[in-house]
DNA sequence: TGTACATCAGTGAACGCGCGTTCACTGATGTAC
DNA sequence: TGTACATCAGTGAACGCGCGTTCACTGATGTAC
């Protein structure tokens, strides 16, 4: 049953598309691989054919999701510049339709807290991911090559990240729409 | 061997303050019960003469977690008001103290996205207890009271959580360093 | 206050289950001539 | 271009392991008289 090399390079793709979404909605831990494997298409005993661990697919699955996060970004943006683009960043990260779907949404409000404690590799490729993250924002500030408008693009995003965390935590939803709103109300302007 | 009722409670207690520590520090999934009761210097079999499940014991766990970051934040707050005690209340929580010790720290910050998953219970209690945070900071702000403090006390925390979470998610200890800095920037003198 | 008995905290073995990983096998693809 | 053979993507069974949970048992505690 061999494929040919096209059909394994996007079987692989399908794979990695399948545990971002998986590790996003349900958690890397929670996550099996023949959950993955299934919901590719596929049986479970094949996965070692493309990866050598888990591990590996939780950096791969990382990746994936932060290149799409940005590809979002910038399609929000569009030809916006200075504040309009700022504030579509904003109102895009903390609207209701991200809040609710998780598994097509940013990774560190859905895995923040594991990947704490994921492998050096995974790590490494947050902390690249969360930097491109704070350049496309900080990009639209005053004086975007600055120090002071990385850090405020920093701060935005750390800011964002932990308000749709919460978001999605409290059972509340009127205490969920107030942490979505405090936080567009004091993002969307910044200083 | 059946024990007084002051031992036993005694016991329950040390279940709970083991499993709260683990939780934070592993994350929840990931932490056995075994691992918990062993931390407890019991075994595991005798886990279900205190608890009903793993899930209660989690929302037990949570609590007291939270239980615990109140009375850190009313302790560095001391006597101080208003600006001065929210300063206090923002360096504590973005020190690299709390950063390095999960284990003793905010609940929010080393579960949040677990939490998110988590059973009705603990999502309910996650609720009050975010607001009771949100309550002891809104306090310290002019008109403490009023809707725009507590919008205002909401997004600080939320701030802040994301800020420690992300500190603890990038393996560069400099970035570290600026998303904690950049967080206390912009919280400890809030407008 | 002392005795007899019921209660139950804790132990350690066992339950079924799903985990990550390995492996023998199949058969279409890729390659060497 | 055609043939022979090596490669390897995918299947499905199996591996050891740790999970949450259950249970028979022990013996000190609590209670009823």
């Amino acid at each position: 049953m061999r494929k040919s090399k096209a059909k394994t390079a996007e079987t692989r793709k399908r794979i990695v598309g399948a545990a971002s979404a998986l590790f996003r909605s349900e958690g890397i831990h929670a996550t099996g691989l023949a959950e993955v494997m299934n919901a590719a298409g596929l049986t479970h005993g094949g996965f070692y054919r493309h990866f050598d661990s888990k591990d590996q697919l939780v950096a791969e699955a990382f990746d994936d999701a932060s290149v799409s996060l940005r590809r979002t970004l910038e399609k929000v943006v569009g030809n916006k510049k200075g504040k309009a683009a700022i504030a579509a960043i904003v109102e895009n990260y903390l609207a209701f339709k991200h809040r609710d779907n998780p598994a097509s949404g940013c990774a560190f409000s859905s895995m923040g807290s594991e990947l704490g404690r994921a492998n050096n590799k995974t790590r490494g490729e947050a902390s690249r991911a969360f930097l491109k993250l704070v350049e496309a924002i900080s990009r639209h500030l005053p004086d975007g090559e600055s120090a002071a408008a990385k850090s405020e693009a920093i701060f935005l995003l750390s800011a964002m990240i932990g308000a749709l965390t919460m978001a999605r935590v409290v059972d509340d939803p009127k205490l969920s729409l107030a942490i979505l709103r405090s936080a567009k109300d004091h993002c969307a302007a910044p200083r």
